[in-house]
DNA sequence: GTCTATATTGTGATAGAC
DNA sequence: GTCTATCACAATATAGAC
């Protein structure tokens, strides 16, 4: 994976921009050597068939964000303290490539069989992030909300914009991406505040 | 649209389970007719082109959501009394047809060009929209945060627990389908009372 | 490593019999 | 309205020359 030939790489550069636009089905080797400005049965030689270039490119992309996740989930920091960093990585991630959240969610929901293999081998285990998230003490701090709620509304605000983004873009920004692009910085320093406010609104009742 | 024959309603039904699932480019005209029971070939009888098929499925789907959305957008009841109404229809909506939101997104991102388009049809104009958002008082409400940022908060706490919802549903509710569903239903509750806690708290600033 | 040629299967769509 | 037969083409993949 360390290293490539300068084929190979333009195949993987390729090869993400077109799955995470048009994803797999969506995707011919054609249009990926064509992107590539190579042969098409240099994609065989190299990846063997589409199945296995797709894993590639949607392994590397969901490695991008469940380290990140997984950190938080078996982190023994305070809940709330963790906050601030996670949003800035994950919305920063996502500025880079905005289209990988809609790209993985896809994916995921049309390939159900290997979900919970993939999460298993990324390293999130459900049951020991849950149990880990209370010692860390969400439950506490969210005043008996359930924790899974809090988790599901701070990945909400940081993933939805961008897995939104054709919508959110032209309904709410005219298409104007750079004012997109500063809302979504802004974000990074909104929704900390956001958590921050709910978390202690409900502990005060 | 009103009348329709037996078949021609087979082959929808088919066809938005499908499409819904793995999307257009996922999905072959034999695969429709299979799961419909009957010949590939009345699905260009009826429909003329997968296009034209394609076509009516996402308008159906987009028409569960874009007039409630429109509805509150051109509204001139206060946005802070809208929010309990339409987080219900909204919710609602989505518990019965989890799989809407991550295809509409989907496909709206690997067809950019028809995009603007088809939400103008709709009925949301993104100019008039914004124009009466700050009229009903969104502005004043939100104490000085940008109206739009106040929209996005809301719509990703609605929707994407339903985009994301394989994930969600393996790794915060172990696979338990009765167990997710009791907590979207939660969120109908939960959701309005977030909002109104971070607009009044924005006020208070 | 890179190309041409080719095998094989799948796909959308239509014509025409019933 | 529904079927069979057929078309033109695109898809993935491999064998073999260079």
């Amino acid at each position: 994976m360390v290293l490539q030939t300068e084929t190979e790489q333009k195949i993987i550069v390729s090869a993400e921009k077109l799955f995470y636009q048009k994803g797999k089905a969506g995707t011919s080797m054609q249009d990926i050597a064509d992107d590539a400005g190579i042969n098409r049965t240099l994609l065989n030689y190299y990846f063997r068939s589409k199945d296995k270039l797709f894993e590639a490119v949607f392994r590397k992309a969901m490695g991008r964000f469940v380290p990140n996740l997984a950190a938080m989930l078996h982190s023994d920091i305070s809940f709330e303290e963790y906050i601030p960093a996670l949003v800035e990585t994950v919305i920063d991630t996502m500025i880079e490539n905005p289209q990988i959240p809609i790209f993985v969610l896809q994916e995921l929901s049309s390939n159900r069989e290997r979900m919970p293999q993939i999460i298993k081998e990324m390293g999130i285990d459900p049951v020991i992030a849950l149990k880990k998230m209370e010692e860390a003490g969400v439950s506490k701090v969210t005043g008996g909300m359930d924790p899974r709620q809090v988790i599901l509304n701070l990945l909400s605000l940081c993933i939805f914009p961008f897995a939104a983004k054709p919508v959110v873009l032209n309904i709410l920004y005219s298409g104007d991406n750079e004012a997109y692009i500063e809302a979504m910085k802004e974000r990074k320093k909104i929704i900390p505040q956001l958590m921050k406010q709910l978390m202690s609104q409900n502990r005060s009742r």
